[in-house]
DNA sequence: TGATATTATGTCAGATATGACATACAATCA
DNA sequence: TGATTGTATGTCATATCTGACATAATATCA
């Protein structure tokens, strides 16, 4: 049940996760690495959303195209932490700001 | 002088930083950046030597390379944020314990 | 409804990162 | 001294990521 709503998000973010298994089933570390990119992106789309920018806008800002932006804030397997996290700094956010994120990450994370 | 022992530490793992700037005169996300990559570079080393690993012998555990090691830890720039976090995550830090290096990381990078 | 704005998805050529390998350098020990 | 072990550095073919583009899907408003 849980788990069921947490694959369909997992899968609609496009992480293929084979049938019954979630987080679980990957290894602890995919688990996190991946738990960490999705924390990463809801932050991108919360700060976008509260500046009210559009992709278009936020791309220029990031030197980036509005697709790309799509697939970051989507969490699509195709974009690379180092963009998540440069995006992340590029938006003003500071290392403290950044670990916070990650350490809550940590709270979502399938247990 | 203190400015001088930093760029040259810098220098030497890699980041070609111009004349007299180290951390300053590079834009403060690339700044970040580059802090945060160190930060986790030295945390590799440190684990491994403590586990008393050498390279080779964690490139296995990782499934890389001994220079790919190497690599990660004297901060060389082809080294992705994502390889070290991985790496990280493998060797079973959490996300509260990167989340721990990365707010250390501010304290550390110049001010 | 249709027109317009925004976001999502697919594709691809060029850019960057990767493991692997060779080999140089450094340290330790006999 | 040389031999052995560990680390650093350079290169390269392959793999992965990137911005850009087209276009589909979805919203928003008249």
């Amino acid at each position: 049940m849980m788990d069921n709503v947490k694959r369909k998000r997992l899968e609609k973010e496009g992480w293929h996760v084979g049938s019954a298994e979630e987080f679980l089933g990957l290894s602890p570390e995919e688990s996190r690495f991946i738990a960490l990119k999705l924390a990463l992106s809801r932050w991108l789309r919360e700060r976008r959303e509260e500046q009210k920018l559009t992709q278009s806008q936020l791309a220029r800002e990031l030197r980036s195209s509005q697709s790309r932006i799509a697939k970051m804030e989507s969490g699509d397997p195709s974009v690379s932490l180092d963009l998540l996290v440069r995006s992340l700094f590029t938006l003003g956010a500071t290392q403290r700001e950044l670990a916070r994120i990650i350490a809550a990450s940590y709270r979502s994370h399938a247990a």
